[in-house]
DNA sequence: CGAAACGTTGATATCCTTCAACATGAGTGG
DNA sequence: CCACTCATGTTGAAGGATATCAACGTTTCG
């Protein structure tokens, strides 16, 4: 089932650089392997040793950390493009699991070839840093939700950037996108309790901000939903826009 | 003011790997500057263009972020030896602000000749995408922290981090450590109000956890205090260690 | 059809915030 | 040297946001 980087559907979806004759043959030499792995298995283990870096191809997975007693955060979420197992593979262990959320489609570039990558393409080992800062800076924004918003402002904001996310990579249409995560997700990656999550959610659907069929969100509201990210006031959210 | 790198203290400390000559002579190239900056400098404002990358050589930073409202959230802290401004430098624009935490000396390697690093120097340009995987590592660790653990644990595993980082760059003594956080950067850092910070503090330091004076800290239980930062349980946390 | 996963709702408990007051120490100008 | 201010730390009381518990509804799927 090999996939050849010269037809990849995702590069032409217009979000990324374009890259060269050359990096592109390279590229294609290094990916080693094209998986499909059902949701809900988990692709890097917390200690797994040796573990391999990962393109998404398709589908979403998230990054998540768990405490002895089974409490656990979901850090943030992976989308087509992303790369996936950076940081384990840059310490030869990871600090935490990643699991498929939908059915998912990888890209293997083996652990063993990335210093080929950084010796012998400089402009695709800055890609790959980059990609790490953008990933930190998802995170960053992930622990300003849970550390200062409410749970209203952090259900917003989650659903705002997961819509722009999809968005750029062309996975939205009329306001609707497939949105695999139940609440039990949410909760764990808003560092809110299910129940909450349900109620908080509930409340800002009566408000008229998205809904949601079929595994897919709809906003109906994205103005209005992007000012409640910021700050939550009952009274003023639903004030007409000046 | 000049600091050559071949005779870098930091490096002294054993922390780091060996660079070879011509790694070194590179580096001491790139350097363009020493800076010395007082606490509470902003080093990066969010919203920066053109921001410069920096090495921490001696003085602690933290990474913040800011709601319109004014509500702060810590992301990290960082230390000698770390980078500083990786994200901003890669997206040409901050998202985050860095401020010194105390006074504080960088070394200063352009925004412009990060590119040559990574042409000429495949090993440096790998080192830095290996910081940048360590940091975001420091803000999942932080992320799991605010969103599942409670007051006391965040405290405890907080303090335990800062100690351990400290410990690795030689700066501890007898578990005693320079701790310059007051209680609202820790209640910044950990999602918490500066009066529960308070609060929660004092109680630890009465379980005889740890102890402060002249902007110092001293653990005097780290092995429960560990424990602690995993489950805290009133009543098994002070149990003698099996 | 039955079971399992997921969503919903109400009642109650608790952790944490907010407010307010006061304490302490460092720095500053008179 | 003293009064003053400002930043920081401390403490109690009261309120609110979120957690927990428990029950039930709904959908999915073998």
């Amino acid at each position: 089932m090999r996939v050849s980087c010269f037809k990849c559907a995702l590069r032409a979806c217009g979000l990324f650089k374009p890259v060269t004759p050359a990096e592109l043959s390279f590229i294609n030499d290094i990916k080693s392997g094209h998986l499909t792995l059902p949701a809900g298995t988990e692709i890097i283990h917390a200690d797994d040793d040796n573990p391999d870096l990962y393109t998404v191809y398709s589908g979403w997975a998230f990054r998540f950390k768990t405490l002895p007693d089974g409490r656990r955060q979901i850090l943030n979420f992976l989308l087509p493009g992303d790369l996936l197992g950076l940081q384990a593979a840059m310490f030869d262990a990871a600090q935490h699991g990643i699991e498929a959320l939908t059915d998912i489609e990888l890209c293997l570039l083996p652990r063993r070839k990335i210093w080929a990558l950084f010796g012998q393409r400089p402009e695709l080992a800055f890609d790959v840093t980059w990609l790490g800062s953008r990933e930190e800076s998802y995170v960053d924004e992930n622990l300003m939700s849970v550390g200062r918003r409410s749970a209203a402002e952090r259900i917003a904001a989650l659903i705002v950037t997961l819509y722009k996310r999809a968005d750029a990579l062309g996975l939205v249409s009329k306001g609707t996108f497939a949105f695999p995560l139940n609440q039990q997700h949410l909760a764990d990656a808003l560092g809110l309790s299910r129940v909450h999550t349900n109620k908080t959610m509930a409340r800002l659907r009566r408000m008229g901000m998205f809904t949601q069929a079929n595994g897919s969100l709809t906003l109906t509201n994205p103005r209005v939903l992007e000012r409640i990210a910021q700050h939550f006031d009952e009274e003023v959210a639903l004030r007409p826009l000046v």
